[in-house]
RNA sequence: GGGGCUGUAGGGUAGCCAGGGAUCCUGCCAGCCCGGGGCGCUGGUGACCGGAGUUCAAAUCUCCGCAGCCCCA
């Protein structure tokens, strides 16, 4: 075979992010795409492993406050209709179960595209005074979007199989206020420690969730300059209690709408790892949530007597990392470099290889899957070095994902930075995400699509960065007043 | 919303225009040979997206459906 054949079956360009994501679903096997049902994929079981892994960190945040639920699938078309701009939202991508068996059902059944119309008919059952509230739920749930445009697994489905949606209550706007604001501190906890960057804006008012007074979103960026949306923070007011007559009684006797919020992410969080960090090898991923953590590859020469030094060698290294990792002793017949080809696609974040030449020294080789670095280690401090590099792996990826990430956001706010380089800025969209100055305005947005062929994300409220300095300066459109803004391509 | 292209073993492909025997690589199974980055050899397994039509004959032509990809709005 030629070098460039065996080349190209190796390694997969991530330059083409297209190609080289749906190849990695399924060499990595997250993912087989081959249902016959448009929008519906199926998990593999080292994808949903991942996934598990992953949905872990976010549970143990959430449980920490939020008390977990079930909610049903289907919503009675009767509650699904009562929010006016709800319906409005979301009436084109509903899927409706009409019949039950052979008859037509007297009300349709909603398959949930979203759970608030299944789930606030019951706050209104739930909550009847002041001291129940605040009330914190969550779910993960699958929910349905009858997805016209070309979908793509993990990014647009029509079914998400994990939303992972709270709902909370409140007495007062200030106190879903500051919900929204733990909402965000705990998906920012949950991104830092996946490594995922992200920039968080107030979307425009045209833009916010159906039913909304406002709503935040957590955006990151994909290898090719797209955005994608992998957090969303509503702070509800008190629209949904009115429609759906949640009231509690306050301290002085007084009924009181509560006031709502309601937050989610989807199984675009696994999509975000795998684009974010993953190269031409196939996945990287941060060590908290790899399913092997640890790949153990003896180098064995069947002429050689050490052989069986080397097998007992690696199974003794392998017992005692067993403890602390999750640990994989390949004893497979590949040779050892289809061995490590194969594990690299998995993304296990720390090779270990023992042939004899090891044993002999009382060491074994170590090979780190962000760097491919290689170095030998004493047999006897491999716990304490795994550790240590594992830990070093997450801290090298997380340092490596922001730097990349701040090289694509593109700054034309201040001095007047912004008017007369319209071309600079439309180039500069298709690479990231560009900052500007805008006035919030629906007008203004349109206009920002037709010159710049971007979408606004919305107005900055921070980013894994920190803060920008300038925040205040004339709309880049109108000349009006604006507030520090992103625009990029979205998916 | 509009337009275009495509669908051949588990994955990637040739064949299609000009109708007749389905090509090659890879994977998988068995056996050998091996093993510090996808070694090599022998044998085996396995496919024309679904349906209808035209025809003596359809992977190939026509229509419908399903699925996927791309472009424009």
């Amino acid at each position: 075979m030629a070098d460039e054949e065996r080349e190209a079956k190796t390694v997969i360009p991530k330059e083409n992010f297209s190609e080289w994501y749906n190849e990695v679903l399924r060499r990595a096997e997250i993912m087989d795409v081959r249902y016959p049902v448009k929008g519906l994929y199926v998990w593999f079981p080292f994808g949903l492993k991942l996934r598990n892994l992953i949905y872990s960190i976010l549970r143990a945040l959430l449980d920490e406050e939020h008390d977990e639920v079930l909610f049903p699938t289907l919503i009675p078309r009767t509650e699904f209709m009562k929010e006016e701009k709800h319906i409005k939202g979301f009436e084109d991508e509903v899927f409706w179960v009409t019949k039950g068996g052979v008859d037509e059902l007297d009300v349709p059944l909603a398959l949930r595209p979203t759970s608030e119309t299944a789930i606030y008919p019951m706050f209104k059952v739930w909550i009847r005074s002041h001291a129940d509230l605040p009330l914190r739920v969550y779910q993960i749930v699958n929910v349905f979007r009858y997805e016209t445009k070309h979908t793509r697994p993990l990014i647009r489905l029509r079914e998400v199989t994990s939303f992972k949606e709270a709902h909370t209550a409140h007495r007062s706007w200030e106190e879903a206020e500051a919900q929204v604001r733990k909402a965000i501190n705990i998906y920012r906890a949950f991104y830092d420690r996946l490594a995922v960057p992200y920039i968080i804006t107030k979307r425009p008012d045209w833009d916010k969730f159906p039913g909304a007074a406002y709503t935040i979103a957590f955006d990151t960026i994909m290898p090719d300059g797209r955005t994608l949306q992998i957090a969303t923070i509503h702070h509800l007011g008190t629209n949904f209690a009115k429609t759906f007559d949640i009231k509690y009684e306050d301290i002085g006797g007084e009924y009181k709408y509560v006031h709502q919020t309601c937050y989610g992410i989807s199984e675009r969080c696994v999509a975000a790892v795998i684009a974010t960090h993953g190269d031409d090898h196939g996945l990287v991923l941060p060590p908290e949530v790899a399913p092997t953590q640890i790949v153990i590859v003896p180098i064995i020469f069947s002429k050689d007597e050490r052989s069986a030094a080397v097998i007992e060698t690696c199974r003794s290294v392998h017992a005692a990392l067993k403890n602390s990792f999750r640990v994989v002793l390949d004893e497979g017949e590949e040779r050892p470099g289809a061995k490590f080809y194969k594990w690299e696609m998995r993304g296990v974040p720390l090779r270990i290889e023992i042939g004899p030449r090891d044993v002999s020294r009382e060491e074994c080789t170590f090979v780190r899957r962000d760097t491919f670095e290689r170095f030998t280690v004493p047999l006897s401090n491999v716990v304490s070095e795994a550790e240590k590099v594992l830990k070093d792996v997450y801290e090298n990826i997380w340092r490596r994902s922001k730097e990349h990430f701040a090289s694509r956001i593109f700054d034309f706010c201040g001095n007047e930075r912004g008017q007369g380089r319209e071309d600079e800025i439309k180039e500069c969209v298709r690479r990231g995400v560009v900052a500007i100055f805008m006035c919030g305005s629906e007008e203004c947005g349109v206009e920002v699509k037709e010159r710049f062929d971007a979408d606004v994300l919305g107005e900055e409220v921070t980013t894994c960065l920190g803060d920008a300095g300038e925040r205040r300066g004339c709309c880049i459109i109108c000349g009006a007043e604006g507030k520090r803004t992103y625009i990029a391509r979205t998916y």
